[in-house]
DNA sequence: AGTAGTAACTGGT
DNA sequence: AACCAGTTACTAC
């Protein structure tokens, strides 16, 4: 666990004080401590020696009572002590490989000019629990930033959206341009671990949550101008299966110079999907309504964004660019 | 097997 | 990357 996030939680304390702590530790999603009291009697030295065990803390959820000792008078520092050692051990002997990170069994899609991987990065229950923590904490745009301009009309988005990156960066689409919130440490874990398994690094991410087979997205390319071009784009998907729809460009439409089968590819839970370069150039892609599905479906997409301040200059290198 | 009711698809905006 | 209207395809009886 690095400094920062234990300076994280010094900050609410005062060391030298006793404490009753209570968090939530989550590892990429995966809460394996979910409450535990303990008290600290000298928070410096405690916090660091016990939570650097832990890999990853989930901040957002943690708790922190200030209490004073006397008011705890029913609670068993020795027992509860033991009990959280032997849960973190237990926690540690899992470590990020045997947990979730298998090697991803790619499965090759390719066409003209399109080229994507496609594999399952977490197993059914790994997949389950980021999904129960996707519905948990995260929250999505509302109002304004929830609507795009087509054809002169507003419409609310037939979805839910919120971007989270890196500060400074947006997204913009159909006259629209929402902002990146801050990272959350558990964005920051499904977002490591889809790095590690694509070898790239991200510093924005697009969730989509589909309520149902009802909620869908329309036929797009990705936006270029936000996107650092030539990067790939990795999307990860959680909850109901959806299919998912490329066509090409020059087999659209009434007068398409060509004809060109769509691909149709079923966006299984826990896959996850890269799309790499020039596929997102001559490739539409849609998640078309599926009226008899019922289930939750929410997609991450992970990008390497242009640096706002560079955004439509083109003689500015962008930060990150591909081999 | 024929058909009514729904879902999916297409083109226009 | 939205909805709508018109058409085609599918499904269940």
């Amino acid at each position: 666990m690095s400094v920062p996030k234990i300076n994280k939680i010094k900050k609410h304390l005062d060391p030298g004080n006793r404490y009753t702590v209570m968090l939530f530790v989550t590892f990429i999603g995966v809460t394996s401590l979910r409450k535990c009291c303990f008290i600290y009697h000298d928070v410096n030295k405690e916090l660091h020696n016990d939570f650097a065990r832990i890999d990853t803390v989930m901040m957002d959820k943690f708790l922190v009572n200030k209490r004073k000792l006397e008011s705890a008078d029913d609670f068993d520092e020795n027992h509860h002590t033991k009990k959280y050692k032997q849960e973190a051990n237990d926690y540690e002997a899992l470590s990020i490989k045997t947990l979730i990170i298998r090697p991803l069994k790619w499965r090759d899609l390719r066409a003209e000019n399109l080229d994507c991987d496609y594999g399952i990065l977490f197993s059914k229950v790994n997949a389950d629990r980021i999904l129960c923590q996707c519905e948990r904490m995260l929250n999505y745009n509302e109002g304004q930033l929830a609507k795009v301009k087509i054809f002169g009309k507003w419409h609310d988005i037939p979805r839910k959206q919120v971007a989270h990156g890196d500060p400074g960066l947006s997204y913009t689409f159909s006259n629209n341009t929402v902002p990146a919130r801050p990272w959350t440490p558990f964005l920051d874990d499904i977002r490591d671990a889809v790095s590690d398994v694509t070898g790239h690094s991200f510093d924005f991410v697009l969730i989509n949550r589909y309520k149902n087979g009802c909620d869908h997205m329309g036929e797009h390319r990705d936006d270029e101008k936000d996107l650092v071009h030539g990067y790939p784009i990795a999307s990860l998907s959680l909850g109901q299966p959806r299919d998912f729809i490329f066509k090409h460009a020059d087999s659209r439409g009434k007068k398409a110079k060509r004809s060109i089968e769509p691909l149709k590819l079923l966006l299984e839970h826990g896959s996850l999907l890269l799309m790499k370069h020039p596929t997102n150039t001559y490739w539409y892609h849609a998640l078309p309504q599926r009226k008899r599905l019922l289930g939750v479906r929410i997609n991450m997409t992970f990008r390497q964004m242009v640096p706002a301040s560079n955004s439509g200059n083109k003689t500015t290198k962008p930060k990150a660019e591909l081999p």
